[in-house]
DNA sequence: TTCCTCCGCCACTTTACGTCA
DNA sequence: CGTGACGTAAAGTGGCGGAGG
């Protein structure tokens, strides 16, 4: 008696995901979607497309959003996600930022507020009140080389953290007047209106950097490291999840392969017990991968008992029924919406 | 085509802050 | 109330690759 064992698909397919996709759409999400319809698993922690590309043409990529921060941290009452003014989706608008927004509060970062360019050509007021934010009262003295973000023509490629402290308005000066750099927390006013523009964008072109920041009053570099750590967050968290669904999807295979052993034994001690079964033809159980059903062919010989046993699992079908070893969909975070 | 510079992103790390026992 | 451990967010660092001159 021929034994076959099919778990369905197509064994020469299954772990695809072990050769390197070369395809840059080939993200988690659609890897991991893909387990559900054979036994293939896959997680792929896809990188993104060179983001600046991407964000003029949002619609075709797959980058993944997760909600981590939802305005849940903001009282509905103070905020609410449709009424949050993108400045880039409402250019025309005047000045629709927080000013006479969420709950009528400013959100002054307790520094001088962000100045494009072109402002700061104009010698637009720089001053800032400086509110209240309670998170932090540190207040910077402004060195006269405040730049915005393009600090790193001024300085050279490699000088991120000069950059970053000329953006911000830290010299060198402050260094030695022991003004020592202080973290900000953001608001959560400013955390929330950060994370629903996360989620119309993963990645910001420098407009909208600059737009937000100025809406935020935070520093284009601040919205800048803001997106960068919660892309991470976003990876990290997917990482997560991707490495529970595989724990889940191993556990789930294990079981089966322990039902398919067992059932295994069973059939090679009937075989045993019953050595008439030895002089019958050989009969092979395969199963049709489209339609499932079951077709039972009578094979011309089979010369031995060993043969029979010898036969492995993966070409023997004694599944009538291909088992759903992948109940629960992997899952995903959210791709943000494409680019109105 | 090659080289160089600029720029943005990512991975990893450091640091400051908030919370809690 | 002070303190240290711990988690997390903000920021620093270095490398990589694309775009453009």
């Amino acid at each position: 008696m021929e034994l076959a064992l099919s778990l369905g698909g197509d064994t020469q397919k299954s772990f695809s995901f072990l050769k390197k996709s070369t395809n840059n759409s080939s993200s988690h999400e659609e890897l991991l979607t893909s387990s559900n319809k054979d036994l293939r698993f896959c997680m792929g922690l896809g990188k993104s497309n060179t983001t600046h590309e991407l964000d003029e043409n949002n619609g075709g990529r797959k980058i993944l959003h997760l909600d981590l921060l939802p305005l849940s941290a903001v009282p509905l009452n103070q905020i609410m996600p449709s009424q949050i003014p993108f400045p880039w989706l409402s250019q025309n608008t005047a000045e629709p930022g927080l000013t006479n927004g969420p709950a009528g509060k400013v959100l002054d970062m307790n520094r001088r507020p962000i100045v494009l360019e072109e402002e700061a050509e104009e010698g637009a007021d720089l001053s800032s009140p400086n509110s209240n934010s309670g998170v932090s009262s540190f207040q910077m003295e402004f060195s006269s080389i405040y730049r915005n973000g393009n600090s790193r023509s001024l300085i050279g490629k490699r000088d991120h953290s000069e950059a970053g402290d000329t953006e911000r308005g830290v010299s060198d000066e402050d260094e030695n007047n022991g003004l020592a750099r202080k973290k900000l927390r953001l608001t959560k006013e400013q955390s929330a209106f950060l994370e629903e523009s996360f989620k119309e964008h993963n990645t910001l072109n420098p407009k909208q950097k600059f737009a937000l920041a100025k809406q935020l009053k935070l520093r284009p570099r601040q919205v800048e490291v803001w997106f960068q750590n919660r892309r991470a967050r976003t990876k990290l968290k997917q990482t997560e999840l991707d490495c529970e669904y595989l724990k889940r999807c191993c556990e789930t295979l294990t079981e089966e392969n322990r039902r398919l052993q067992k059932e295994l034994q069973e059939l090679r001690a009937l075989k045993s017990s019953q050595p008439l079964y030895m002089q019958l033809p050989a009969t092979t159980l395969t199963m049709c991968p489209s339609c499932e059903r079951v077709a039972t062919t009578t094979a011309a010989a089979v010369p031995t008992a060993a043969a029979a046993t010898s036969a492995t699992a993966t070409n023997t079908t004694l599944s009538l029924a291909k088992p759903n070893l992948f109940p629960f969909p992997p899952a995903q975070v959210h791709a943000p919406q494409a680019a109105s």
